[in-house]
DNA sequence: CAGAATCCTCATTGATACTG
DNA sequence: CAGTATCAATGAGGATTCTG
């Protein structure tokens, strides 16, 4: 539980603000992995293969824009690959591929992490709304301006 | 390395799809770290604690109000603390709660990734761009329709 | 200094219709 | 089936201004 800072420090090395994700790996895998969508694929394919209608019914929430951009960057990344079959109708099967591999560790444990806490964090968040529901932080007496008639009127 | 698949399963059991991440730990951490800047201010605090400009200072590519709503959503949540004293100006310091802390090792898992394979990312994706450059996936003509005028003419 | 409040823009996403 | 193309809506985030 400590070799964690080794990490951190490695990472503090980087300017850590304003970098364009270009230098900074957090920024980096952020971009990769903390959309909406992505960790879910490789949830998905890391049990087996899926075809397209497959990740569509299995996450079912997301459209099939969405899920389309999501894989073709994900292949792109060179995190999955695309295996199409010229059969008729069409199959396009979708598998990991050995990078997207190497990031089911890292994730397992974020994974773990989530399990573990989110009853403690659930817990804190009903805490802090019950002390902090009000007063958020400083009181300001919102000095009266104009009206808050703020309609944008086509 | 396999280890990750009891993560994964476990996972799994989960709808996966559709779920509001009440029961789905996966957007469950996402909602929490996978956003634009909470982990940067982790990995901030991770070093020592920190005031509210050194945070500023550190990241400096964030805006005031995102600082503001990141730091009270980590807070809400249990992941960091947050001391005022009243000085005069006021100086209010950040750090990370045992929550936080419990969350370092798996991002360094994140991060030790992120190092090691950012550079099969880019070359990965160097690739991809060179090959489908254009070709985008299959090829539709396009039939053309209206002139892609689409500006919104305020 | 450490925020709050307001306004506004643009990127991400969803919905729909179409195609090989 | 597995996408593409287009449009519409939402919401995150930035800029600015104000306060104790």
């Amino acid at each position: 539980m400590s070799n964690a800072l080794s990490a951190i420090e490695r990472f503090s090395r980087y300017p850590l603000g304003e970098s364009q994700s270009v230098h900074c790996p957090v920024r980096d895998v952020l971009d990769r992995i903390g959309d909406k969508w992505s960790m879910l694929m490789i949830m998905a394919l890391a049990m087996r293969p899926h075809r397209f209608s497959e990740l569509h019914r299995a996450v079912h929430d997301i459209s099939k824009r969405m899920l389309t951009q999501t894989l073709r960057d994900l292949e792109r990344d060179g995190l999955i690959t695309r295996h199409v079959f010229p059969t008729k109708p069409p199959s396009v099967e979708y598998r990991l591929a050995p990078l997207g591999q190497s990031l089911l560790d890292p994730m397992a444990g974020l994974i773990d992490w989530a399990d573990r806490c989110h009853g403690d964090i659930h817990a804190a968040r009903a805490r802090f709304d019950a002390t902090h529901g009000d007063v958020p932080r400083q009181v300001f007496p919102a000095r009266s301006k104009v009206p808050p008639v703020h309609k944008k009127m086509a």
